[in-house]
DNA sequence: CAAAGTTACTTGAACTCTCAACTATTCGTA
DNA sequence: TACGAATAGTTGAGAGTTCAAGTAACTTTG
């Protein structure tokens, strides 16, 4: 609040690598959600969904429980799934156990949908990321946001 | 396009660093924009269109170099450029050398903003993540993110 | 067992960003 | 000099996300 202490600023160690962070992210999350939605017409985050439907048994999950999984907001959830039920990819109802939640279930062209798309899609994540990183740099990156999640991630 | 030859799946490795990746990614970019919308009103985009133009000489710079050096669209900078015109951060004015280019000044009043803006968000980028690594793994980020730079950054 | 609190989910408005289309200016070149 | 191409910028529609507010059902507690 009324704390008067200098800042901390980045040292140019830490500048250099902020800015190249922001950068790289950026262009990447671009290029990735312009690979999905140029071939499969999806956003990134709606080809999680599939991938986490497609995990689980029956193909199926509260929408809270997937929320969660993936870090969405529950709203975001909802606009999403929305979205993909209109496109016949997923199908919701009642559960039988709570009366609050909802299952969501991947249908059978939700998962042709995802079987199509998750080739290319994996493609274009080697050859942005792991095609360019030496086995231990994959390690380091995995250490490093595991650090970065440590103090994000409430779970 | 037909090729069918089966998708190089990413490693157990690869998979477990992917997925932190995008979890750490997606928590971290929530955090950042909910601390500048909170504390400034103000989405991550237009923070750095506030640093490049106070870095600038005469904190002037035409709309397309803004663009390329942050990497923005130039849709996306129009927009955002517009949007903080109207909360009389910015000016633009017609380039006198190249009529086709506008010019983006920064005015006391954004310089202030972001006076009043960098120490908050510096410390919550400290707090987020450069506390957490060590100097070896900022090191190993700054270098993992320029080698996908170099796939993704037409400069 | 009723009130208060918590959890699950939806809704709609506001905002940002993308994409495609468009205007205007400048450059390249024959 | 004139014409086609490239550059600079804007605009508006469409899509996704956030946030705040709201409904409904379950859980805790006095």
């Amino acid at each position: 609040m009324g704390g008067m202490a200098s800042p901390r600023w980045l040292t140019p160690q830490e500048q250099a690598a902020w800015r190249a962070y922001l950068i790289s992210n950026q262009l990447l999350d671009e290029a990735l959600d312009r690979q999905l939605q140029h071939d499969a017409g999806m956003p990134h985050a709606y080809y999680w969904i599939l991938v986490a439907l497609s995990e689980a048994p029956e193909h199926t999950m509260r929408m809270s429980d997937l929320a969660r999984r993936l870090r969405y907001s529950q709203s975001r959830l909802t606009h999403a799934v929305t979205s993909m039920e209109r496109r016949g990819w997923v199908r919701r109802r009642r559960c039988p156990s709570d009366a609050r939640s909802l299952l969501a279930t991947l249908t059978p062209e939700g998962m042709r949908t995802l079987v199509d798309t998750a080739p290319g899609h994996v493609e274009e994540v080697r050859s942005r990321v792991f095609d360019r990183l030496s086995p231990e740099q994959v390690t380091q990156l995995k250490e490093i946001c595991e650090l970065i999640l440590d103090g994000l991630d409430p779970l």
